[in-house]
DNA sequence: GCCACCTGC
DNA sequence: TCTGGCAGGTGGC
């Protein structure tokens, strides 16, 4: 890779073909169903070989309809002697098609046309926007598609193993260019579809003879100057014949498509899906593959967790179910019936009326997805429309959707692939219904990109007043569909009711869709109706998302009112809602993981396991679950009499502070405080990254949460990617399978220094705080130097270490206790460094003071960027709440403003990477870090505009801080 | 589904 | 009175 600039591959399998290859290769299984699976296997097999090898950015796989094609209209005999698909095949094609599925991968088939021709349009398209593409097949005829852009390969003997041509291999292995491929058949027919040829011409005198003339043209144009008079009779005889043979055998590469390259585009599937399948098809050899791959050391056993594409009904179906096992309380059946007579209400529609759905509104209209509870990979079940006075849930997973071709215009909010745009635009023709069959395209599966345009168009839509809620999870998902919407900021006009109604009421926790409602309006039916109407599936579900979405739209007006009388509306506007696509675009790149590293760290730490294991053991005198602190509590402290430090609610604590002070007691203490860091590195880093990661890019997406804490930092989840180990030395070596998405490329990342300190100073203006922050000395030098009053020159490193804890705990509102737990020091001692503390810099008492004091009168607190959080324990009359309000008090403001600071800060490093044309991306925000990979060519400019963007984020009175580190993995760039 | 525990900032 | 803020994931029960 010269320009570092990887090309795009297309991967496009001859669905129809695999599978017959598959079929004869592979011995005939059968599955304890007793369905037959073997042409599936090899398929299967396949699939992985050429993901696993390939590594394809785009896939297709296009299967014949089976009907009469245009062939036949010219060609009454065509594939006339072929033998009928054998039984204990016919059932294999929609096997393959459902795993398909579960791969997510699409596939295609096409009314007059054969896999073929598809596949000869597609591979096309594909060359002309300069993508490789690579065919896979067990028909020589597909070899005519090779060019320098295009290789074919040929499956031999079994389906594992393929051979692959470019022109020079077709050159070699039949003496001819690829084009010619067709004239031979022309002129040798081919007797497995009926193509007659020219009798008595074979393979050898064709070969010959398109050696010296070309093509059957040319040939047929110089009859009289070919030698050998029986050759010469024949051809002139059967001339006709030949030509005929030839247009047979001809691909067609101008099938009318509605889908895009960009519908292709293939992101990796998801372990748990396609082991799902495999366990399904009983396909253990697969199983254990796939999970290799993926470097799993243990077999998932969450089989109640499971993940389901229909994730949402799913969930729902199960809990009726068990309702209606447990004795079908009679609530249900009532909420039922209230479904029943609202039902009228609302109308459900097919994915086919969505245009005429959105036409039909007007005003203000509100748009809630279906089931995209996980949104990398759900698939969008239906979406609910609705203005005030109206109400529609259109499915979108109707099976019939597949049925009937699909043609729309193409829509300006719509994207256009990066690469159709350099001219390798899909042929495009509007068709309408009467004629369809009439070659327009079933797309089996990606019909969504082109069925929802006009959903996107309302999406993108400037001019229309919009509701949504969650809008990052629809970019998410909708590129998960191979959507890309356009305009740099779609959604950015409609209104998130999760980000405004977040603002509004932080300190509750994420809010669910009810509460955005209720918020805006207190009078809504919600707990009746509506609540009853989620507990069901199916059509009751749909039927009450479309009256939420009702009841959403009602609420907009509301809701932008009450942002704007909070003051929030300039944090919804210019912070959260530019975050929000900022933080889509960093989960949809995701960050590359080496997985064989992975692995390996997990390996080392099984063994070190095993022998700490049986040393617990032996030292034990008997064996027990060491993870178990029931039984390690009663092993340490009444089989071995060692002290109990401290109790839980349930019995002995166990935790790690508890056992250090035991550890020099006790050799087996030692031992499970390394067993523990150990295990929790295998389970949850490890296993649980492995279980992430995405194949074939490697890559890790998570999901950030921008409406959930109380403070208004991010959350991350599925996985956690912000805890990922750093303190410890064996738990921080996982950071070296973090790494760059591309050679030569490189980590930068750049973390705030001291940020949560310097916002203090900022807020409370202490002089001695502030000054040290102006003169940049160490500052938990200068406080152990002011507590201890001692010179900074004779500051030890006991004393800076005990002032750095003094320092976080006045941030978070300390006690003379907790100081004295986490210094393990007595509580007079801790109580003395406080006051001492509060005595050198006065000025962070009178901020703590007028904190508590700001939050008594007004009944929250609030962060530099205007952030609120309600505290009503601020009045309570239990101490205990009353305190944690006022440390909540005292904390938030500080931890919230570096909240906003970085959130600032990432809006405008994404605005600056992008206006300077840099490839950098932003990977993670670990809260006061951001990591992004870049070129090294381009770490330097990353590096500034890095450190410019976060310290320029928001101006303090004291001067803003960050320190930047480069390498090849996230563990290098310390 | 809760608890205890451990990881991060 | 009973003890420092904010999170997410795993395993046990």
């Amino acid at each position: 890779m010269i320009d570092g600039f990887k090309r795009p591959k297309l991967l496009l399998i001859d669905g129809n073909s695999v599978l017959y290859r598959a079929f004869f290769a592979v011995p005939l299984l059968s599955n304890s169903q007793g369905a037959y699976t073997n042409a599936v296997y090899g398929f299967a097999q396949m699939i992985l070989n050429v993901l696993n090898q390939e590594k394809p950015t785009h896939i297709a796989v296009a299967f014949d309809k089976g009907k009469a094609t245009f062939r036949h209209q010219i060609y009454e005999a065509y594939k006339g002697k072929r033998a009928k698909t054998p039984p204990e095949l016919s059932g294999q094609f929609e096997m393959a098609r459902m795993l398909l599925d579960q791969f997510r991968m699409r596939y295609l088939e096409a009314e007059d046309y054969e896999a073929d021709d598809l596949i000869g349009t597609l591979a096309r398209v594909g060359e002309e926007a300069d993508f490789d593409v690579m065919i896979v097949t067990g028909d020589k005829d597909l070899l005519q598609l090779v060019s320098e852009r295009v290789t074919t390969c040929l499956t031999k003997k079994g389906t594992t193993d393929l051979t692959r041509y470019d022109p020079a291999g077709v050159r070699e292995r039949f003496s001819l260019d690829p084009l010619q491929v067709i004239d031979l058949k022309g002129l040798m027919g081919d007797a497995s579809d009926n193509i007659p040829g020219v009798p008595g011409v074979g393979e050898k005198t064709a070969i010959k003879l398109l050696d010296e003339y070309g093509s059957v043209e040319a040939v047929l144009d110089h009859i009289d100057e070919i030698s050998g008079a029986k050759l010469k009779e024949r051809l002139r005889e059967h001339c006709e014949l030949a030509l005929l043979s030839k247009r047979l055998a001809t691909i067609e590469r101008d099938v009318p498509l509605t889908l895009t390259l960009d519908d292709l585009r293939f992101a990796g599937f998801a372990l748990e899906d396609v082991t799902a399948a495999f366990r399904t098809l009983e396909f253990k050899s697969l199983l254990t593959r796939v999970r290799d791959w993926q470097g799993i050391l243990q077999e998932t056993t969450q089989v109640g967790g499971q993940h389901s594409l229909f994730a949402g009904d799913d969930t729902l179906s199960t809990d009726a179910h068990t309702y209606r096992e447990g004795g079908a309380p009679s609530a249900v059946d009532e909420r039922a019936k209230e479904i029943e007579q609202i039902r009228e209400d609302v109308r459900i529609a097919s994915l086919d009326e969505l245009s005429e759905v959105i036409a039909s509104f007007e005003g203000p209209i509100a748009i809630l997805a279906d089931g995209l509870r996980r949104y990398h990979t759900d698939r969008l079940a239906g979406v609910a429309l609705a203005t005030a006075d109206r109400a529609v849930y259109v499915k979108i997973m109707a099976s019939e959707s597949s049925e009937r071709s699909v043609s729309e215009p193409p829509v300006d909010g719509m994207a256009v692939d990066r690469t159709l745009d350099q001219g390798g635009a899909l042929p495009h023709r509007e068709t309408d219904d009467s004629s369809v069959g009439a070659g327009a395209l079933a797309l089996q599966q990606n019909a969504f990109a082109r069925q929802l345009a006009p959903l996107i168009e309302l999406l993108c839509d400037e001019t229309r007043e919009k509701i949504v809620f969650d809008a990052k999870a629809w970019r998410v998902a909708l590129h998960a569909h191979g959507v890309e919407a356009a305009s740099a900021r779609p959604f950015a006009h409609a209104l998130d009711a999760l980000l405004g109604t977040y603002l509004l009421r932080a300190s509750e926790g994420a809010p669910e869709l009810a509460d955005a409602i209720l918020y805006a309006i207190p009078e809504a039916p919600i707990p009746e109706s509506l609540y009853a109407a989620r507990e069901q599936s199916g059509e009751p579900y749909q039927i009450g998302l479309a009256l939420w979405a009702q009841w959403l739209s009602r609420a907009r007006e509301a809701m932008i009112e009450q942002l704007k009388s909070k003051n929030l509306w300039s944090l919804y506007e210019d912070v959260e809602v530019p975050l929000s696509y900022v933080l889509a675009d960093m989960e949809i790149y995701g960050v590359k993981i080496d997985a064989s590293r992975l692995k390996a760290i997990g390996a080392e730490l099984a063994i070190e396991i095993e022998q700490l294991t049986n040393r617990i053991y032996e030292l034990a005198g008997t064996e027990f679950n060491i993870n178990s602190t029931k039984q390690l509590g009663e092993i340490l402290f009444e089989r071995m009499g060692l002290p109990p430090v401290k109790k839980t609610k349930t019995g002995y604590s166990t935790s790690a502070d508890v056992l250090e002070k035991l550890a020099p007691q006790s050799e087996m203490v030692t031992e499970i405080l390394r067993y523990r860091m150990l295990t929790k590195l295998q389970s949850t880093y490890i296993e649980g990254l492995l279980r992430e990661i995405r194949w074939p890019s490697s890559r890790i997406h998570t999901s950030f949460h921008q409406a959930k804490t109380a403070t208004g930092r991010l959350s991350s989840e599925e996985p956690n990617l912000q805890n990922i180990p750093i303190r410890m030395e064996e738990g921080r070596r996982l950071r070296h399978a973090f790494v760059p998405s591309q050679d030569g490329w490189k980590m930068v990342a750049a973390d705030y220094s001291q940020v949560e300190l310097r916002i203090m100073a900022h807020l409370s203006r202490d002089e001695a705080l502030v000054d040290a922050f102006m003169t940049g000395v160490d500052v938990h030098t200068r406080t152990a130097s002011q507590v201890f009053d001692v010179p900074e020159s004779e500051v030890t490193s006991l004393m800076r270490r005990q002032a750095k804890a003094v320092n976080f705990g006045i941030i978070y509102g300390i006690s003379d206790f907790g100081l004295s737990q986490n210094l393990n020091i007595s509580r007079a001692q801790a109580g003395a460094f406080i006051e001492q503390y509060f005595a050198k810099f006065p000025g962070v008492r009178s901020y703590m003071d007028q904190a508590v004091k700001f939050a008594k009168e007004h009944g929250y607190t609030e962060t530099v960027l205007g952030r609120r959080r309600d505290l009503p324990g601020i009045h309570s009359r239990n101490f205990n709440e009353r305190s944690f309000a006022e440390r909540t008090a005292m904390n938030t403001p500080i931890q919230g403003t570096a909240a906003d600071m970085i959130k600032v800060a990432m809006i405008r490093l994404a605005e600056r990477l992008r206006a300077d044309g840099l490839e950098a991306r932003m990977l993670l925000q670990v809260h006061d870090e951001l990591i992004v990979e870049c070129p090294a060519r381009e770490v330097e400019m990353v590096s500034l505009h890095m450190a410019e963007a976060m310290e320029q984020a928001i101006e303090l009175s004291v001067p803003l801080r960050v320190d930047l580190h480069v390498g090849d993995t996230w563990y290098d760039a310390k």
